[in-house]
DNA sequence: ATCGCTGCAAAGGTTTTGCAACGAG
DNA sequence: CTCGTTGCAAAACCTTTGCAGCGAT
C-alpha cells in the first residue's frame, strides 16, 4: 500500500505518538480535508464510513494530542467552533465571504515585507514570534478558482 | 448628566433601534472595557452592579443587535469564546502569548503598505474587502505596556 | 505485560431560544 | 396603544472528562 502510511508512522514517532488505528486515519483526513480547514465533526464524518467504531470524542481527543505535539493547529473560527490544519509552514489566510471558504495563502515577499516595516519600526517590550494576515474577502465567481499571480 | 448618553442614545437611534435603558448601560459598558475585548459575561459582569435585574440573555441578545447593525464587532478567541469590540474603525490586533491580552493596533502606513502590495499583485476573482494584520508576540516586562514609535 | 489510548456516556461551558410580561416610541 | 424588547429558564451546541476495557510497543 501507499508510502503515506509509513509518512504519517513516522511523523507520528518521530514526536514520540503510538501509531494507533485512530491516530493514522484521523491524520490522513486531516490531508485529505486540509484545504476545508475541517472542524472535529468533519474529520468524524470523513472518517467514521471506513472506522465505524471510532468515536467523536477520539477525533477531539487525537486533534488536540495532535495540536499539543506540534502536528497540526487549532484556530477559533468566528462561527464560534475550532478548526484544524495540517499545514504547519507559516502561511495567511483568505476568507471568502461569499463561499465561507478559507484558503491558505503563502507569500515569502508578503512576510518579508512586513517583517521589514517592523523591524523598522521601533517596537518596545513586544518580542514578535509571528504575523498572520487575514484577507477578507468574495469570489467574483463563486464556481471559481482564485488565481494569484 | 454627561453628553455621552446622548450620544450613544444617539448612535442607536441612527441605525434605527429603541434606545432602552439596557442597551445604554451595554454600550457603555463596551466603551468602558474596549481594550479588554470583553466577553459577554465580562459585560454582564461589569453592568450587573448597577443594574441587578438584567440577565445574561439579554446581555447577549444586545451585542448581538450590536454586530448585526455594524455598532460593534464580534471575534472568536482561541478560548473558544466571543469577544467583543466597539471600535468600528479598521485597526489590527496584537496578542500576547503571555498575558492574553488583545490589544489594538492601527497603522495607517502598514494598511497602505500591504494595501499596494496587493494592488500590485494581480489577484483574479477576489474582491478584497478588508485586511487584518494579526500580530502574535509576548511582552518582556508583564507588567508594561507596550511602546510604538 | 505495561501503560497509554479508546469508546461511551455524562458533564462542562458558552450561547441561543421560547414565551409571557414589560416599556419605549 | 403597539410592537419590539426583556427576563427567566430550558435547550442547544461544541468540547472536555472519567473510567473500564483494549491494544501498540
Amino acid at each position: 500500500m501507499s508510502e503515506m502510511l509509513e509518512e504519517i508512522r513516522e511523523k507520528l514517532s518521530s514526536v514520540g505518538l503510538k501509531a494507533t488505528q485512530q491516530r493514522m486515519v484521523v491524520y490522513q483526513a486531516l490531508m485529505q480535508t486540509m484545504n476545508q480547514h475541517p472542524t472535529a465533526e468533519r474529520i468524524f464524518e470523513v472518517v467514521r464510513p471506513h472506522n465505524p467504531t471510532i468515536s467523536l470524542g477520539t477525533v477531539y481527543k487525537t486533534l488536540d494530542t495532535f495540536v499539543s505535539n506540534g502536528l497540526a493547529g487549532k484556530v477559533a473560527s468566528d462561527a464560534g467552533f475550532m478548526r484544524y490544519d495540517v499545514n504547519m509552514e507559516q502561511h495567511s489566510h483568505i476568507y471568502c465571504t461569499n463561499t465561507q471558504e478559507i484558503i491558505d495563502y503563502h507569500d515569502e515577499g508578503l512576510d518579508e515585507l512586513i517583517q521589514q516595516y517592523f523591524q523598522k519600526k521601533n517596537i518596545k517590550n513586544l518580542k514578535i514570534s509571528n504575523i498572520h494576515v487575514q484577507i477578507n474577502g468574495l469570489k467574483e465567481e463563486p464556481d471559481q478558482d482564485i488565481e494569484i499571480k
